[in-house]
DNA sequence: ATAAAAAAGTGTTATAAAGTGCGTTAAAAG
DNA sequence: CTTTTAACGCACTTTATAACACTTTTTTAT
């Protein structure tokens, strides 16, 4: 599941998972997909349910009096949003309004759909632009100092 | 898998693998090509799929929370097209718009495609030239200082 | 508290665009 | 001269998206 993917979302915010990753998804039985914040980027990630499962368990087992884990635990976990999944049928789905503002795609009917392996990402189209010609964003967080516990994550 | 082509790409964007090669892609048993942006030149990447397999791997499971690599995988796993590839019969591969932009294709109905043993880069005729004959092109990055994580990398 | 109205969410269909497959012609190689 | 390869053209299939209709939930006013 790779690739960038210039999508319509229509009036109703919901857009739909191209056509080619449809075998994927069947094959791993997905019939969940979970939203949530990038704690860097003003920017979606988007998880297969499976995927899902381990990075929320994991995440919220770890030490939570750690400044930088809270912090982590509220984006990732505190705006996940959990959507019933039909590989077999239309692939929709939902984005929230809070969502919708966060990666700033509020107005857009576009929006940039990025397989990245296991997961994707969703961007606005000018931000995505920007960055991938190597300019940087007023919102992005970078020099996030990592505890022990998560270096070995990915998100 | 070596050498220079310089071949058509049809009204729908596809071209075809030289004949020469057939039998390499046969003995590997390859049945999927994977293309994607070369992070440092305005060209393509065109990997075989098992090739594909193990960099993505890699490179997928690099922490994500360091701008370099984050970069990285936006670039290479992010923009990759996966294509269905059938060895014993016509070898062709479809060039997404997106690529072509990148790759500065857009127009052309001919590109330079060539053999660097385990990948193939694709190029823009003027561009192929220019390099070969010592010019830079203004959109090349080359100051990329990678992190010990991807040191050991080939893409 | 209830009914009406509005909004939000779900599902279906039609149509244009994009992608795929295959036969034919033209060119190159043996 | 024959065989193979590359390029082109056309027809078919699939996909994406907008428009529409219907259902459910939430809000508002009485």
């Amino acid at each position: 599941m790779f690739g960038f993917n210039n999508i319509s979302i229509d009036k109703k915010s919901r857009f739909s998972f191209p056509a080619k990753y449809r075998d994927a998804f069947i094959n791993s039985n997905e019939n969940q997909i979970v939203i949530t914040k990038d704690p860097q980027y003003p920017a979606l990630k988007v998880y297969l349910g499976s995927e899902w499962d381990q990075i929320s368990t994991k995440l919220s087992s770890l030490q939570g009096l750690d400044p930088i884990v809270r912090n982590l635990q509220w984006t990732i976990l505190g705006n996940a949003s959990v959507c019933d999944f039909e590989p077999k049928g239309r692939m929709q789905v939902l984005i929230s309004a809070d969502l919708k503002k966060y990666a700033q795609i509020e107005e857009a009917n576009r929006i940039c759909l990025i397989g990245m392996g296991n997961k994707f990402e969703i961007w606005n189209q000018e931000n995505w632009e920007q960055r991938q010609t190597g300019g940087s964003l007023a919102t992005e967080i970078l020099d996030i100092v990592l505890p022990e516990s998560i270096k070995d994550m990915s998100f």
